[in-house]
DNA sequence: CTGTCAATAGTGACGTGGTT
DNA sequence: AACCACGTCACTATTGACAG
């Protein structure tokens, strides 16, 4: 994904958000007008300094970031009318600071009768198909595991149980088993120290290779997957099927802790007014659904089940992400070119190794949750 | 040709170690 | 002791590959 795009994504959830409180207060529903605070949030995001967008900007250069919003927006806010009637709303961004929690929403819903708010996840999918299977969560196989045996407090860092309000990174080795040793734990450092080791291992594997040898990954990766999956489950059989259940919904935001506005320019799925995810989260929680986690292919496999039929599932590929180690843009070119590697410019062949970028080369998950097959969406 | 599974590259946060 | 440059880690939405 290139810049204007990724600004153009960001600056979208800031209109978004603009949008339902304009359409709120075209509504008559809005607790207090505030459409022009959080329109001028939209305005500065897209002014500020070095980057100097216009308005018209956001809606030319990756037009349908825009034309999503304003296809399914005001929709929302009035599915919210519906929903809360008698009820007036208000919207605020605070996408940064809750990233920063480690949550995952984008902003703040408030509803003054019954008063209450709720933290909202906004994804707003360009590409064919990305709603109806959103990617909730990724990381590294270490930070994989350690959501499960660890409270996440931010992005790669925990709860450290030994002093109160203060946090560890789950990277740091001797951090992580002490606190496993604190806790009565310990039981599970050699399962993690598996994980990093198997991260180490990619590296000095791949880091050798000085171009991009599509079959040299693919060796690696079928030489570590086995051995995570079968890591990751030992990790899971410490922790017992219990906290593996409920750490998994937190995870795939399936715990109702916060709230989904997901869509793309024609489907779209709110965990806030759409009575099938109610549904959802209560054969979720039913006593007669069942919880397992298996191996797939490449992944692990999260699955309730009812009466034989999946209520709801998530595939976790575990791969190698790359990172940009070798520059191979498309399309290939003949010769030099020169690439800014992490800030320094250095000419580069078609698929060479950059010599700095290439040292972020890291084991990868990603979450996928198969909302279509939920019946979100009302189909199936 | 499409759906499914897998892989990608950029980026922000944070820690660390060098320099004044 | 404060600052800052730099490296590492983790995270996201999108694109790619390939089977059927």
């Amino acid at each position: 994904m290139d810049r204007d795009q990724h600004i153009t994504q960001d600056a979208a959830e800031f209109y978004a958000v603009y949008l339902m409180a304009k359409t709120a207060e075209e509504m008559g529903v809005a607790i207090l007008p505030h459409s022009k605070e959080l329109w001028q949030e939209f305005v500065d995001y897209l002014a500020i300094a070095h980057r100097d967008w216009a308005i018209s900007d956001f809606g030319s250069r990756y037009p349908a970031y825009k034309a999503n919003a304003d296809a399914q927006v005001p929709a929302f806010v009035q599915r919210l009318a519906v929903a809360f009637p008698g009820s007036k709303f208000a919207f605020e961004v605070d996408e940064a600071r809750l990233r920063n929690l480690g949550k995952k929403a984008d902003f703040i819903l408030t509803i003054d009768e019954p008063s209450r708010t709720y933290a909202v996840s906004l994804k707003n999918y360009v590409g064919p198909g990305g709603v109806k299977r959103p990617q909730v969560s990724s990381g590294t196989f270490l930070s994989f595991a350690a959501g499960f045996v660890f409270e996440r407090n931010g992005v790669g860092t925990y709860v450290d149980p030994r002093t109160p309000d203060t946090s560890f990174k789950g990277s740091n080795t001797k951090d992580r088993d002490a606190v496993l040793a604190f806790e009565g734990r310990a039981d599970l450092a050699p399962l993690l120290m598996k994980l990093v080791d198997l991260q180490q291992h990619v590296r000095s594997r791949l880091l050798t290779l000085r171009y991009y040898d599509q079959a040299a990954v693919k060796g690696v990766v079928a030489e570590i997957v086995p051995q995570a999956q079968d890591t990751l489950l030992s990790v899971f059989d410490v922790l017992g099927h219990d906290v593996v259940r409920q750490k998994f919904l937190e995870r795939a935001n399936l715990d109702g802790g916060e709230d989904a506005l997901y869509f793309d320019g024609l489907q779209f799925a709110d965990s806030i007014t759409n009575p099938r995810f109610r549904e959802l989260y209560a054969r979720i929680n039913d006593p007669n659904t069942t919880f397992k986690v298996v191996k797939a292919g490449q992944s692990l496999r999260f699955s309730f089940e009812a009466n034989g039929a999946v209520v709801v599932s998530a595939d976790v590929p575990l791969t190698i992400n790359t990172n940009g180690a070798w520059h191979r843009p498309k399309p290939p070119y003949q010769g030099k070119q020169l690439k800014v590697d992490k800030g320094v410019p250095v000419e580069l062949e078609w698929g060479e190794i950059r010599p700095r970028k290439s040292k972020e080369i890291a084991t990868s998950t990603n979450l996928y949750l198969d909302l279509a097959a939920a019946g979100v969406f009302g189909g199936s």
